[in-house]
DNA sequence: AAAGAAAGCGCG
DNA sequence: AAAGCGCGCTTTCTTT
């Protein structure tokens, strides 16, 4: 994957760039009359300054950082409203990393033929994951329409197609299993949506019922209660208070029992065996799961709760790429694996047997396991469009 | 001038 | 006192 590299349309990427950089210059102008004199939007501690000392905006709850008060996106979430420079700030931001980190960096480092070589590093992640720098390529937008246009200046050569699967609920799925938690494994199996199923279980009433704050609730409690999310993080990404939070985390390990024993088991392991492991047994060791200070030791148990799971996902991932490496053949080239999906570039002709493939190969990975995996392929022209 | 820490934010 | 995990890159600011 690294010596093929992956095709992008430069110029559409050195286009982008002039207009990220117009629209940047024009906000900036607008948040220096706002503020009354220009600064650096870039240095938090000027943009502190402005904030809370020459607009006066309320600090109450906003705390954090160590000379300053903190400017990052959590903190502008609490000063919505209270100021028009807030949104000013969030596009600049946005703006900013766009073009700094994408539009202006990924022409430059591609070759004579447009292709970008990444390098995937294999002894760094210590749950297995590959990771990827020089450019990391694991980590190009999507979250944001204005994101995703980046993503679409990666395309397919020629007469080309790029197919991409990944792993539905990859995390989730592998938590049920590897806690062997039915009811959870049956939602799975059922193709229900398991975020909806959720909230509809710890707030007792009909999936039908389940209104969209009530998803994202149980979303983000799926994500991150089984790795240790505590009521305040709870409720600072949903909006919750914070009793809500904790009854809504309580609830939650009453209802999904098999999983709080799946924790409290592979923590009873960190501490007893001084590692954890993932199913096919690649470890990760924990010493600090026995410190004295607090904040290291339950960071240590955050970390030791989700090796198992990110670490099987990764052993999963690499026994699926060498597999569909060989049924491949010359059908197609893998080029990109971004931690639960893989990239492929092939000729039009032959996507739907790389489709198939990759379906196939990556579901049936791991029989062993007795439960099916689930994958998404796409087919198109660019990868902004799968 | 180079190296490093902090803050911030992009992705799974 | 502080409260999901795993990464890498850019900028600012400080230290060497």
């Amino acid at each position: 994957m690294e010596r093929r590299g992956v095709l992008i349309d430069p110029d559409t990427l050195r286009q982008m760039s002039d207009e990220l950089g117009q629209q940047h210059a024009k906000l900036e102008q607008e948040m220096y009359t706002m503020a009354g004199y220009e600064f650096n939007i870039g240095s938090p501690a000027q943009l502190s300054e402005v904030l809370f000392t020459k607009l006066q905006l309320p600090t109450t709850g906003i705390k954090k950082g160590k000379t300053s008060f903190s400017t990052g996106q959590s903190e502008l979430d609490k000063l919505r409203g209270e100021h028009p420079i807030i949104e000013l700030i969030e596009q600049t931001r946005e703006l900013a990393k766009l073009k700094n980190t994408y539009t202006d960096a990924l022409p430059k480092l591609a070759d004579e033929h447009n292709r970008i070589h990444t390098t995937f590093n294999q002894d760094v992640a210590a749950t297995g994951r590959l990771s990827s720098t020089n450019p990391n390529l694991q980590n190009i937008p999507i979250r944001t329409e204005l994101g995703r246009k980046i993503r679409r200046a990666f395309i397919a050569d020629g007469d080309k197609v790029l197919v991409s699967a990944d792993y539905s609920q990859f995390e989730l799925r592998l938590a049920a299993i590897l806690a062997n938690d039915e009811s959870l494994i049956n939602d799975f199996n059922g193709d229900v949506d398991i975020h909806t199923k959720t909230a509809s279980e710890v707030y007792g009433i009909p999936m039908d019922d389940v209104t969209k704050d009530q998803r994202r609730a149980a979303k983000v409690i799926n994500f991150g209660v089984l790795y240790g999310m505590s009521p305040h993080g709870l409720a600072a990404n949903t909006g919750m208070s914070f009793g809500q939070a904790k009854d809504f985390i309580d609830q939650y390990f009453s209802l999904r029992a098999p999983i709080r024993a799946f924790i409290d088991k592979t923590l009873a392991k960190a501490r007893t065996d001084g590692y954890v492991e993932t199913y096919y047994g690649r470890r990760r060791p924990t010493p600090d799961i026995v410190s004295s200070n607090f904040m290291v030791r339950a960071g240590a148990e955050r970390a030791a709760a989700n090796m198992p799971i990110q670490g099987t996902e990764a052993d999963l991932m690499k026994r699926a790429m060498l597999k569909v490496e060989e049924r491949l053949g010359d059908l197609g080239d893998q080029v990109l694996q971004i931690h639960d999906s893989i990239l492929v570039e092939c000729p039009e002709e032959n996507a739907q047997k790389v489709a198939d493939i990759l379906e196939t190969t990556m579901e049936e990975i791991a029989p062993e396991l007795g439960i099916k995996l689930r994958v998404d392929v796409s087919t198109g022209k660019n990868w902004g469009e799968l």
